[in-house]
DNA sequence: CGGGCTTATGATAGCGCAAACATTTGCGCT
DNA sequence: AGCGCAAATGTTTGCGCTATCATAAGCCCG
């Protein structure tokens, strides 16, 4: 192969060898891979035959061109360093996969602009769904995507006005239940720190900073962001940032999510802050190791496998003309308490 | 969209659409977007103008079969949920972006076979290179692959015989390694604990025995291993057993990735044993967690995005013409000493 | 000032496949 | 026997694009 000089003499096999091979024509070979109740038993061997002895592989451009379906679902996600995206994944490919689409999949760097020029690099292979994230596109990108005429699925957060389909949850609720359940453990004087900032983060933020305020209980120097990205490293230093802020009489922060808690968790320990006793920590999206940890992390648990099941079978449901329920998803969330917030 | 009668009526905009548009010819749009430079700039804006008015997007399958170029890249991995394959990919996906190519990615579950199925679909696309993980294909999937008659790279491990081309580094010797060192640390009852047992863990852990051998230290009672997937929780059970078939004489322990050895450093701490005083404990992959948990833990690092970039670059080399330094690539590996190990 | 350039644009053909329609075959039934 | 129909197979055409070759227009130089 490659380092040698390629084989161009031997070209793939198409269609026509096949059928030339087994003295058919090519639409029947076109049928026994596509249709194959429609060819008898005996062609069907024969073909399959010339086939497995030719190697042949179908040429799914020639066929996406021809058939106009390219058995592709788009995927955008804004990281892929991004943990959180993995479970959803695994569900996305999992029922795609059941279906016989393709996943292509693409990393928008949480960019709106890189967004849409991903969306269109998308669109350019006829996929014949996509699923992306969020509901921040570019005016420039829901053009492309309602003219691209296909089922969309908006995932990770509940959308007011999704584009076509919608699954995920309320960050903003998430974040305003967990202010409630932090002071209903008795914290007093509670601080957010959040990382990377995107949208969903925001509405987590607002939330909690809505609950604060309604009981007369935000103070806002004890919000700590950094557009940077979320790291457990990242979490230790916000953390620092909270205490001294305020003058240490913080005694609950809410981690925009669990690699910033586990930080804040860490840090804590070095700094000889007992926790929870002296400081409640509360993540988002209840990784595995929160479970473990000592103390193990109160969090929120999000149902993310199956959100990206949800979202793929939603799209299969639309492709086989199957309507699905609905149209949009509430898939839920839940705060999971543990050792790292008091027992109430 | 989707949810009400799709709108068939608006097609989606051709070359075509847009030369009469511009009123030139269809080539001369294409032209205009592959090879802008053969083109006089009153041309080039009218055409621009006609893309723009009508939102006119390429069909790629179109384009691949007249060019036989699909500017996709096939990429095999055996897992989405190990999160060892993010930062690998993150390096793929970001020089292939640059290269302005396309990353189809699919799982195989681990399988031989199901990787078989996979590549045939991948190769189905037409792909321009492929990246795989390791060297364990069945034959035919290696048959398939050459050919296709294109780049190939093997990464993850380094490979006697590569297929084409590989970047990775030789788990068997970081197995061994780590032995040594451990040996080194004090260890005297030193025990091995691994999950999933894939080809890759299975040279990890054969490397770990022969050390241990050579030097009349292997007790094999002491290798405890299962083909379930890797887990904190799994970690913690797993030491369980190795503490028990030592009959508590275990005093240092191998575990095969980062996610069994918090477990077992978790379940350490629940059982109330001293690490490291009393138990070693060594990881594998260094996750950013590993350097911040207390004890932080010993574990051998893995340039992870490196290896993908380089794949990627041989890719991009192969592609270009421009023949890449090597064709075989040993990325390395590091072990980075830290709490959950004794100092010397 | 005309032959031989390069540069800019166009006409034509064909990539490999499947949709649509056409043909053939076999069979049941009257 | 012959009609009607379904099942099995084939022929033709075109999907949207780019490679290839053809043409036209400018330009240099002796």
């Amino acid at each position: 192969m490659a380092g040698r000089t390629r084989n161009s003499s031997s070209k793939r096999a198409t269609l026509a060898d096949v059928a030339r091979a087994a003295n058919v024509s090519a639409i029947t070979v076109s049928r026994v891979l596509n249709h194959p109740d429609k060819v008898s038993d005996e062609l069907k061997n024969r073909v399959q035959q010339a086939i497995d002895s030719l190697g042949y592989i179908p040429n799914q451009s020639a066929s996406s061109l021809a058939s106009s379906k390219s058995g592709v679902i788009g995927v955008c996600i804004p990281s892929l360093s991004n943990v959180v995206f993995n479970d959803v994944l695994r569900g996305i490919y999992q029922v795609a996969g059941e279906g016989n689409y393709k996943v292509l999949l693409v990393d928008t760097h949480y960019s709106p602009l890189e967004e849409e020029k991903m969306v269109r690099t998308l669109l350019s292979q006829s996929p014949e769904a996509m699923i992306i994230t969020g509901g921040d596109q570019t005016r420039s990108c829901e053009r492309m995507l309602s003219q691209a005429n296909i089922p969309v699925v908006q995932i990770m957060e509940t959308l007011e006005q999704p584009l076509d389909m919608n699954v995920g949850f309320s960050h903003y609720q998430a974040g305003y239940d967990v202010a409630v359940r932090l002071l209903e453990t008795g914290c007093h004087t509670l601080g957010f720190i959040g990382a990377r900032m995107d949208t969903r983060v925001q509405q987590r933020m607002n939330g909690f900073m809505a609950a604060l305020k309604e009981r007369d209980k935000l103070d806002s120097k004890l919000i700590v962001t950094t557009p940077q990205p979320s790291s457990i490293a990242l979490g230790g230093e916000l953390l620092r940032s909270v205490i001294s802020a305020s003058g240490g009489k913080v005694d609950g922060i809410f981690c925009c999510n669990d690699d910033l808690a586990m930080g804040a968790l860490f840090e804590s320990q070095r700094m000889n802050i007992q926790v929870p006793s002296q400081l409640a920590l509360c993540g988002f999206n209840d990784f595995e190791a929160s479970a473990y940890i000592n103390p193990s992390l109160t969090s929120v648990h999000v149902p993310r496998f199956e959100m990206g099941v949800k979202a793929a079978q939603m799209i299969l449901d639309q492709l086989q003309e199957r309507v699905p329920a609905n149209r949009q998803v509430d898939i839920g969330y839940e705060i999971v308490m543990r050792q790292s917030t008091a027992v109430v």
